[in-house]
RNA sequence: GCCGGAGUGGUGGAAUUGGUAGACACGCCGGAUUCAAAAUCCGGUUCUCGCAAGAGAGUGGGGGUUCAAGUCCCCCCUCCGGCACCA
């Protein structure tokens, strides 16, 4: 074996024989466990950057390890196709966004291919292909039959210049990020799934996925905000109702003034006869469409001179108008108690409101008013007859007191929206849905299914094309063959990275979204991604299965079963992306080192969920690892072949290697499949590596221990560099390829030891180190380490008090 | 602003259940090899004091619990992610 490492050759060769015998294809096999392992799909920008690099590998290693396993293991790829960027680019490059994004697919599997990912490549599919959207588009119309699809209207951003819809992403400082002009939001129809139909199940399910990390489940816990309050009505002049919710009853005794949104009707029947309002109302238009740029504006509000009257106490309150209301969360109106809510505190301090204080601190706390909200819950004071009661009597008897008297109602509130799925863009699923004077919006038959996207399009950059196409949009009413419309608009993106992972199991069907073969291969066992996705793509993803479920195309009531959350890839403290302009090539060091090197680096240098900075540096290491290893088996295959490891023969440097390999392998495997720290599982392999680097006995066991443990190293690494370990396994004489090798097995009796290193503190200060028998019971390990003389000086003239001992460890000889 | 994370040597990180802080690498320093360099190999490398043995300090800052805290609790600071039309 030539000790030289050459990874263009060896990678090239491997590739070619794993795509040439599509080893990674694989059919359902119902007499072997299967394992469903995935990374998020990629956008097909243009190249693979380093985060890519980095999710799939992660995939790849828990992939190969679990086939180590005997797993039958499914590990598809496709491409997220649809979204903005292909837009930017037909603007910017004058080509059209399905040529574009074509272009980037090709490009980017052949980089893929080059990385070694042990993909079904006959599974692949882009989802703007009406292959895929049609099923989407069928979906659909059932959901829209079911009422689970629904039209409102919603705010946009709005550029009146360029007369178009813009994306938060595209609104810089409030203003156009093409025309610089301001933009306003405005209100159109769109269609919305009712995903709030679905959030006690999506809330409660949560409690299902133990193997998902627990801050994932809290982000998703909190974003779809269950809360427990009433509904209740102040009563306007006219004696009609004014609706709010509140998770405070408790605190009713103490509203100073109710705060409605700008869009708030009462608001905008105000500003009528106001001009002033109206000016303010106005102003508050200029803001886009985003929960952070409204949190974080300055609190702005104006008097709207109508009162409501309180429910129980039937006192005159001011209404107020205020920016911080969201229209989109409960009835859009909220009663406001400054006394024990800080941001009502805040606007009632600025605006001089007054500030009633009705909850009082249990015990010693105590609250001042005139420096802050009291926010915490307490006794109640200065209420009435609710006097005295403390938090949850009293919720429940001013509860009580509104539903007699007809002034509300206990209610539970989400936080979560519907899922708003019109988009006003061009590159996306059309919308399958057909409007006519006469029957309204009329989803498209499933005969006519896909309404396929036009690709033949003049991009001009402003608007979709295909709002101007009437050759796409001019149609016949399904319903009643009159003149109607196509909807233009097309699908939120995220609808097609919400059902993918089911249809890769289906690929290629042509008859129907889902088969049989769906619900053998779901849940996808194991997922992968960016946590950059905790929330919105895999909440939709989580309630599109049970969407699914419930149309009796999968059994299973969650997509994914284990989430591994990657960190980011960083440089200079930011997210690499494109549009930051700080990416880094992975393809100039794949063409250097290799994509072993690029791999092993990949996986080295953070564990997985860790956010990881990048750095040149690093890389030069991990290559020199496998040039180390090339060199380590090449040196071992020119000893000796036939000698035979006779264990009850090993010195002890022999069996010290020998137990290192057995405990690495038990370490790694554990590492790999447990605790998903891959960097940590290299660096095991790597000690290993230089304990066996450094055996040199001069007794002939030396050659099969060795062996043995690089046999171990090259099943341990295979996950991790493929390439290197196919050739180095055949090297070592391995049987068959080390891709379809089992995972070595831990001799438990390589394991034992004589002898224990133990650690003596004085006080807690590590003061000796001593070894003794691995049998030694606790009275021996303690008079033993009385005895150490750097004990005796710490202990000398002190009252030894207590010593624990703790087995294995250490001693801690507690004196004074 | 709200929700969720992270902070450990010069750098990336390790310490898995409260039990030796700094594994494994990178970098740097010294040495070997070389005409020289690259590559490779050997040794050293938390900081301060010390020839050494050893001692003191030390995991963003401040407090606390414990025989023992990077790890648990409270407060604070900084950075990162998400906030519903970027994907």
């Amino acid at each position: 074996m030539d000790p030289k490492y050459t990874p263009q050759d060896v990678e090239q060769t491997v590739q070619k024989h794993w795509l040439d015998s599509n080893s990674f294809a694989v059919q359902r096999d119902d007499g072997r466990e299967k394992f469903y392992c995935l990374a998020m799909f990629p956008y097909p920008s243009g190249k693979l950057h380093m985060g890519h690099v980095r999710n799939y590998t992660i995939a790849d290693v828990i992939a190969r390890y679990q086939r180590m396993l005997g797993k039958n293991v499914l590990q598809p790829m496709g491409w997220d196709a649809f979204g903005l960027p292909a837009e930017n680019a037909a603007i910017q490059n004058n080509v059209p966004p399905a040529r574009w994004t074509a272009e980037n697919i090709d490009y980017m599997r052949v980089q893929l291919q080059r990385l070694g990912f042990a993909y079904d490549w006959d599974r692949e599919f882009a989802t703007c292909n009406p292959d895929y959207y049609r099923w989407e588009q069928w979906f659909f119309t059932r959901m829209f039959a079911k009422g689970l699809a629904y039209k409102k209207q919603a705010e946009v951003n709005w550029c009146e210049t360029d007369q178009t819809v813009l994306a938060n992403e595209q609104v810089v400082d409030g203003c156009c990020w093409r025309c610089d002009n301001p933009v306003e939001r405005r209100n159109i129809d769109q269609w919305f799934f009712k995903i709030t139909a679905y959030a006690d199940q999506l809330l409660n399910d949560l409690d299902k996925l133990d193997q998902w990390p627990e801050q994932v489940r809290t982000m998703q816990r909190n974003w779809i905000g269950r809360s427990e309050g009433v509904d209740l009505d102040f009563t306007l002049a006219d004696g009609s109702p004014l609706s709010v919710y509140t998770t405070r009853p408790d605190t009713l005794m103490g509203v100073s003034y109710v705060a409605v949104a700008p869009q708030h009707p009462l608001a905008r029947a105000a500003a009528e006869t106001n001009p002033e309002l109206a000016a303010f109302i106005e102003s508050q238009s200029n803001i886009k469409v985003a929960e952070a740029e409204i949190a974080t504006m300055e609190k702005l509000g104006m008097d709207t001179g109508t009162t409501a009257a309180h429910p129980l106490t039937g006192e005159q309150l001011p209404v107020w108008v205020a920016n911080f209301v969201l229209m989109s969360y409960g009835s859009g109106a909220v009663m406001s108690v400054p006394g024990h809510d800080q941001r009502d505190w805040e606007f009632a301090t600025k605006y001089q409101l007054p500030i009633l204080q009705v909850v009082a601190p249990e015990g010693d706390e105590s609250c001042d008013l005139a420096s802050a909200a009291f926010t915490d819950k307490g006794v109640l004071v200065n209420s009435g007859e609710f006097t005295g009661l403390p938090f949850e009597t009293a919720f429940n008897a001013i509860a009580d007191k509104l539903e007699a008297d007809n002034k509300g109602k206990r209610a539970v509130n989400f936080r979560l929206r519907d899922w708003g799925i019109s988009r006003q863009r061009y590159w996306g699923a059309p919308i399958p849905i057909i409007n006519c004077d006469k029957c309204g919006a009329v989803p498209v038959p499933d005969k006519d299914l896909p309404v396929v996207l036009p690709t033949n399009v003049e991009f001009e950059g402003v608007g979709s094309p295909i709002k101007k196409m009437t050759e796409f949009y001019q149609t016949e009413c399904p319903s009643c063959g009159g003149s109607a419309t196509r909807e233009t608009d097309t699908f939120d993106t995220f609808m097609e990275s919400s059902w993918y992972y089911a249809r890769y199991a289906s690929a290629g069907n042509d008859k129907a979204m889902l088969d049989s073969d769906a619900d053998y291969w779901t849940p996808v066992d194991q997922y992968v991604g960016g946590i950059e996705h905790a929330i919105l793509h895999l909440l939709y993803a989580r309630f599109f299965h049970k969407l699914m479920r419930d149309e009796g195309l999968l059994t299973s009531d969650e997509p994914f079963i284990r989430l591994l959350t990657q960190g980011m890839v960083l440089k200079d403290g930011a997210k690499m992306s494109k549009s930051k302009g700080n990416t880094v090539d992975p393809q100039s060091l794949i063409d250097r080192y290799g994509a072993d090197t690029v791999r092993l680096f990949s996986m080295f240098a953070a564990p997985p969920e860790q956010s990881l900075e990048w750095s040149d540096s690093g890389v030069e290491g991990a290559n020199r690892f496998l040039k180390r290893l090339w060199k380590l088996v090449a040196s071992h295959l020119e000893g000796d072949a036939s000698v035979v490891l006779d264990s009850a023969a090993l010195n002890d440097a022999q069996k010290a290697v020998r137990r290192k390999t057995h405990e690495t392998i038990a370490k790694v495997g554990d590492d790999y499949g447990r605790r998903q720290t891959f960097n940590t599982a290299i660096a095991a392999v790597m000690e290993l590596c230089n304990e066996v680097g450094k055996l040199n006995t001069g007794d002939p066991q030396d050659q099969a221990v060795i062996g043995e443990a690089l046999h171990a190293v090259v099943l341990m690494l295979c996950p991790i560099v493929p390439h290197a370990s196919h050739y180095l396994w055949q090297q070592l004489g391995g049987s068959g390829e080390v891709m379809n090798a089992l995972w070595p097995v831990v001799d438990e009796t390589a394991l034992t030891r004589d002898s224990i290193d133990i650690v003596i503190q004085v006080n807690g200060k590590v003061r000796a180190k001593m070894t003794v028998a691995a049998d030694a019971d606790k009275a021996t390990i303690e008079s033993l380490a009385l005895e150490q003389d750097n004990v005796q000086r710490f202990i000398a003239d002190a009252t030894v008090r207590k010593v624990i001992v703790v087995p294995g460890k250490l001693v801690n000889i507690v004196a004074n």
